[in-house]
DNA sequence: GAAGATTGACTGATCAATCTTG
DNA sequence: CAAGATTGATCAGTCAATCTTC
């Protein structure tokens, strides 16, 4: 039985009708920014499952080595690009590896590093699987105008800047 | 994508069949929505740990209770509400309920259904993180005018309808 | 049969501790 | 000591199967 098959009809952002004035705006938009994330994310897990019978961590490891330098990434730089923590990074890729997408080489002049590539085998599975999560994405934004999506993706720009420098003056008082 | 082995005709794969490969900008704003709620999420989660000694899903659960109806919400009215399975809603409300931020009744009227409730402790514990929380999301947002944090807003429940839409479309053709 | 809930096997994520190398 | 990586414990999350009740 699919626990998630009938889309939520209230999810928390919706269901927020009544919190105490204060802050309320911007918790207002905090939860529907994450409601129309793990709508799309929810989305995307589910059809790359079905229909490649893979994962997201998976296929976003994949993706990070398929745009890297040939030589390919260390796994401390493959956390750093995923935000995602290193201990993460080394279980995600020993299941890469012993399914031969992905190989590790010792980095030379830095024996405690590892550098990871994609096998052929891996590139040619994440390129058949690039096109259609692309193709996804675009029709999940489709009933959205472009200069909606030009504005969106400029909005969330200067968002994100906001919340870096929150996190900058956090560490740096 | 494949070209010859056609699978059977479901809709979402026929929508992709005609991919003219131009849809990189929908793919760049949901890297960005994704990095942006990333981003927050994960200080939200540190922040909740260190000061608070709890994770954002027991937060959310709580919420939820917290804003509900004072006879409580069954299991699977939470489940759609924080927009997970119904399997994760029982292994939290077991972990919230040993530690007695919560607890259970049998629903009158339907011995299926299990409805949960705070207890006194737990809407004690979380009144007292809720307003800091609220602030959090108010400090990250700082830099953002007021303006931008009100045309985002609106933009995110567009992006919202167009989600919804697409996964609407896709199990009603 | 359908719906609410639970269970079991599994992936994934975190942190804290540890090992090795620089 | 610092940095890269790994390990172990724990919590979350999914799905698929099952049980009970409607």
């Amino acid at each position: 039985m699919d626990d998630l098959a009938a889309p939520p009809a209230v999810d928390a952002e919706t269901a927020l009708a009544d919190v105490p004035a204060g802050h309320k705006d911007e918790l207002r938009l905090w939860l529907r920014m994450l409601a129309c994330t793990t709508l799309i994310e929810g989305c995307i897990r589910r059809r790359l499952r079905e229909q490649f019978g893979t994962t997201l961590p998976r296929f976003d490891m994949l993706a990070q080595l398929e745009r890297a330098p040939p030589e390919g990434l260390t796994l401390g730089e493959l956390s750093r690009r995923m935000m995602v923590s290193n201990g993460n990074i080394t279980g995600l890729a020993a299941r890469l590896e012993a399914e031969g997408l992905v190989e590790r080489r010792a980095m030379q002049g830095d024996r405690r590093a590892q550098v990871l590539r994609l096998t052929l085998r891996g590139r040619r599975d994440f390129r058949r699987q690039s096109g259609v999560h692309e193709a996804w994405v675009a029709e999940l934004f489709q009933d959205l105008s472009a200069a909606d999506r030009a504005a969106l993706f400029r909005l969330l720009g200067r968002a994100k800047a906001s919340v870096r420098a929150a996190l900058d003056r956090e560490e740096a008082p």
